[in-house]
RNA sequence: GGACAGGUGGGUGAGUUGGCUUAAACCACAUCCCUGCUAAGGAUGCGUAGGAGUAAUCCUACCGAGAGUUCGAAUCUCUCCCUGUCCGCCA
């Protein structure tokens, strides 16, 4: 969340830095507006509530003396209408605050390029180059080895769903133990959550409330299939207080992700590029202010070169403003070369949230005496899904078959 | 899913005839003092959020969540959520 105070402070600069990201100087006026009379409305609410605490009291007193208590039961019973009267138009326009406050998107870095769209996006780094096919490369759907059968996923389903099978479902169970290992010993320690999650975990990290269109409902139930690990992962320490001593944390994840792709009908129909539902490997830090650039680096890096240890061809781009997600202040996309496809496709996305999350989410740290928000940051270590097919239009030979990794020959 | 019992600062745990409770006490933790060596003792501080003030400090809200009764609610009423135990079901 927005930190209202900075709003309140220095308005014209939030407006200023929120234009990458579209949000109308209107909504930010408002904001403000409502906020400051909150304020204005809560002390007056506050004087009234320490005035009739007062004579709450003394009411016991008289009453135990056996004074004439009348008076004062008059002078309490009007102050407690204005006490109700106050406290809902504070309510009123505390939720309005939030209402507002909690559809608007994270103020981007100064690193950040302004931009439009994807194409806007600056590339920062081309690692390792494309392989040379002495044949025409096949796209991975055209790859008619058995691992992918598009059919039965619908079957069970329905599209966008696929199943693997032999080798194929092997391979990607081999990515997702191979990449856990790469991370662990980078320094992120592994966990598990569950796939599931509630309204306030989604919140915590920026889905809801805006974006319900995109993830998977439970009838019946106020619960959701997470789209990635990062929303139960960052959640973990949600209202909690942590330790200094303890940060930074660093963690990586295995989870199913789950995605509506409301809005992407058309795009990428065809594959498994695109799916409902997809293995991911997680990366999720929590650390003080002052760490997060370098961990955020260190992630960067961290699948950067998971990527290279399987050979693949990727470079790193940095996400322009109109292309940033709702909570990132910063993000750096990885995008894997698909032969077949003939250009780089993001497999990766590791943004900083700096303190955006931790304030929706009260993610503290101790700093001395006082409490600071921390900063949360999250990323690919890689897409399962992705990779796998990136190692088949990669390793590819021209009679269909297809080559193991050398690092992953130990996990087959 | 059924029955019963519960949810109180980081932990344990009092407080439930509504009002000196300012949420006790203990543990843990922090700083200091005394002592002097695989230790022990003492003092002080120690929940979260917001607000006022240069500051000491003060004010407001919060005892699972929400609503209600009341001048006044941790305490009484209702709804919901969660936890524990037993039963049922189950990988």
């Amino acid at each position: 969340m927005l930190d209202i105070k900075l709003l309140q402070n220095d308005f014209d600069v939030i407006c200023e830095k929120l234009r990458k990201k579209k949000v109308d100087e209107e909504t930010l006026s408002t904001l403000k507006t409502i906020s400051l009379e909150l304020k204005t409305e809560k002390k007056v609410l506050e004087e009234l509530q320490a005035e009739q605490n007062v004579k709450s009291k003394l009411f016991g007193v008289y009453a135990k003396e056996g004074k004439d208590i009348n008076e004062l039961k008059a002078e309490l019973s009007q102050n407690k209408t204005k006490v109700i009267e106050l406290n809902s138009t504070v309510k009123e326009l505390e939720d309005k605050l939030s209402q507002i406050a909690n559809t608007i998107p994270n103020i981007p870095d100064d690193s950040v390029p302004e931009g439009k769209s994807e194409d806007d996006n600056v590339e920062l780094d081309l690692i390792l180059t494309p392989p040379a096919f002495d044949f025409t490369p096949k796209e991975h759907w055209d790859l008619d080895n058995g691992w992918l059968d598009f059919e039965r996923g619908v079957k069970i389903a329905k599209s966008r769903f696929t199943a693997l099978r032999g080798d194929g479902a092997k391979l990607n169970r081999a990515l997702i133990n191979y990449m856990l290992d790469f991370n662990t010993k980078r320094g992120f320690s592994e966990v598990s959550v569950p796939f599931i999650a509630n309204r306030e975990t989604l919140t915590g990290t920026g889905q809801l409330p805006k974006f319900e269109d995109d993830l998977f409902k439970i009838e019946g139930e106020d619960l959701f299939l997470i789209p990635t690990a990062e929303v139960p992962v960052t959640n973990l320490f949600r209202d909690e207080i942590i330790s200094a001593n303890e940060l930074p944390i660093k963690m990586t994840c295995y989870s199913e992700c789950f995605r509506k792709e409301a809005g992407s009908a058309g795009r990428d129909t065809r594959g498994m590029i695109r799916q409902h539902q997809f293995s991911k490997v997680e990366l999720v830090s929590i650390t003080k202010p002052e760490q997060s650039e370098e961990v955020f680096n260190e992630m960067v890096d961290c699948a950067s070169d998971l990527l290279t240890s399987l050979g693949l061809a990727h470079r790193k781009v940095m996400l322009c403003g109109g292309d940033l997600g709702f909570s990132a202040a910063k993000t750096i996309d990885l995008e894997v070369w698909f032969p077949g496809q003939d250009r780089y496709r993001e497999i990766s996305s590791i943004s900083n949230t700096m303190d955006f999350q931790s304030r929706r989410a009260k993610i503290r740290y101790k700093d001395g005496k006082k409490n600071r928000l921390t900063h949360t940051l999250n990323g690919s270590s890689l897409a399962v899904g992705r990779t796998l097919i990136a190692i088949m239009e990669n390793y590819q030979n021209e009679d269909g078959t297809i080559r193991i990794p050398e690092v992953l020959k130990s996990y087959m």
